[in-house]
DNA sequence: TGTACATCAGTGAACGCGCGTTCACTGATGTAC
DNA sequence: TGTACATCAGTGAACGCGCGTTCACTGATGTAC
């Protein structure tokens, strides 16, 4: 239709645009990549082969793998806090905590079902420098959550060590359900079905344990 | 001493022992250099070079890389399953059970610190047949738990499945207290002291939990 | 016990292959005038 | 708008290296008589 610039972002595209084209295609063969191997097994000509383009032309974007491997968990994380900041605006009611915060999750999972592989694997596995990485993300979560938890009945008066100990809890919960969804048969329903009852339930288990709770500061509890 | 057989294994070794040591070599080198890699960036040479043998000798032992991280978790299971045993056979007090538990973890997690690694890292990651091997004696663990709870005042009237749950929770939290001790620095016992008391801590809440569980078979628990 | 032969755990050379990295290059895109 | 030069993302050849695997071997241990 229009004569001018009405189609201005047509096939031509400026080197910023192509780069950065290269650089998304790079991230995603080897998020691809990474669905059967481990990262650290992962060559730079392998992923370069995927992505085709030139193993050298890898070097324009980052200097290592691990480099990328860095990036991959960036992109990882900034969608995961994205998910994160969204459900904390909608201000669950008490009353749906669990099943929402667990839907939630698992809509989340299966948008992102290679970066969630990525990290759920590399989280224990191989380079020190991305294990760290990961932890440090998720220790972030942690904390964050048990910020959060304090608003509810029975745990504002907790203190900061209890509430990071359910807040861990909680977290550890949620991780081990993310990583049983990845794994599972891209087809399973019902297995799928099932490992979301059973997070719920776990989650449920742990939230009845809580106004048995005696809070008991720096002090040890009594755990006889 | 004595004169004919006293000491009758001397060091003119049988094949079969000679056979044996190298066959150990190989395996604690490979335990060796996964302390600082993952399994599936891990190389036969580079195995058979830290075990202070020719790379062809490998194949005296092992078929390929696979079958020596079978073998792995083979043994890393024995002694797992070795310390559970004895750990039942102590038939733990109930007010203790927590804190027992805990200390044998931790007792056998030092002892078997690289087999414990190894188990950890490649749980998630990696080769698919270690993963599934792995992931299937933890099953069978957690399913071994569920028996010896029911045999708890309030657990013996759960359903299997409330009983599979509650285990699973508490196998995930057992495993994430290895996992974190295992990476702690092995010099830092505060911090391993503040590990062990979170996961005392966890088990605990948890444990709360139990007494207001109302059990529900087949149908979905009111979780709202 | 002594001898003659069989077994087989470990050796060492050799192979083809894919790896990460270097280098000089090309040609389309960007910029200055 | 048109021209002349600069930039730089991606190319392609080449390198030395460690890999997994094959093969024929050696010499100590085991076995039969």
């Amino acid at each position: 239709m229009g004569h001018t610039d009405s189609v201005n972002t047509r096939a031509p595209l400026t080197r910023r645009e192509q780069k950065e084209r290269t650089r998304v295609a790079l991230l995603d063969a080897a998020l691809r990549l990474l669905e059967r191997k481990s990262f650290g097994s992962l060559g730079l000509r392998e992923v370069a082969r995927e992505a085709g383009v030139v193993p050298t032309a890898f070097y324009r974007h980052f200097d290592s793998m691990e480099e990328l491997g860095l990036a991959l968990i960036d992109d990882s994380f900034r969608t995961l806090r994205r998910m994160i900041r969204d459900a904390r605006a909608q201000d669950l009611a008490f009353e749906h905590v669990i099943r929402d915060s667990v839907e939630i999750l698992v809509r989340h999972v299966h948008a992102h079902r290679l970066h969630f592989r990525f990290v759920a694997r590399e989280r224990s596995s191989g380079m020190p420098v991305l294990r760290q990485a990961i932890r440090a993300e998720i220790r972030l979560f942690s904390s964050e959550l048990a910020t959060d938890l304090a608003r509810f009945p029975f745990l504002d008066r907790w203190s900061t060590e209890d509430l990071g100990v359910l807040a861990t809890l909680i977290v550890n919960t949620m991780v081990s359900t993310a990583e049983e969804i990845v794994d599972a048969p891209s087809g399973g329903q019902q297995l799928e079905r099932e490992i979301v009852r059973r997070a719920e339930k776990q989650l449920l288990l742990i939230a009845l344990g809580v106004p048995q709770w005696r809070s008991s500061g720096a002090e040890a509890p009594d755990v006889s």
